[in-house]
DNA sequence: CATATTTTACCGTTTTAGCAGTAAAAATAA
DNA sequence: TTATTTTTACTGCTAAAACGGTAAAATATG
């Protein structure tokens, strides 16, 4: 049951940080419609690009399995 | 301090399971190449397609901030 | 040891994400 | 309301990711 919503988690934390698409884009060193594309949960776009936008809004990614290494 | 190693982390899991790269890829519905990049951390692989060899491995992807959660 | 399997590496070809530009909705401010 | 900003949407072009094929290292197996 995978209801999270990354692309809306992405807005709401630009939003917090009062950022413009456009500025977080430029933040990030990626295209507008990068960022766009992303907070609408496009999952196409490159590991990188999502990496660096996570980056500027201070969010970490975690990786859990049961085989908790 | 982002000393985390994915690619390790994924190669980990997918000797655990007991598979080779390209049954991996198979499962996963994506090339060879794609498994081997990964595990070697390039980072500039599609977010699909990373997504879609860790739920192979049941590997779940999360995400914090100090805001919210 | 030998040899079978797996991983790493490189190479063309095809596919497509990323990009800037533009413009039209939608939201926000004045 | 009107004006301004932001978001959404679509475009063509270009760089490069993804891919399968191949082969050489590396590793595992008998």
């Amino acid at each position: 049951m995978n209801d999270f919503d990354l692309g809306l988690f992405i807005k709401d934390h630009r939003k917090v940080a009062g950022l413009t698409q456009l500025e977080l884009a430029n933040l990030a060193g990626v295209g507008k419609t990068t960022v766009f594309d992303i907070e609408k949960n496009k999952e196409t776009v490159r590991w990188n690009n999502l990496l660096a936008i996570l980056k500027v809004l201070n969010i970490e990614v975690q990786f859990k399995s049961p085989i908790h290494k």
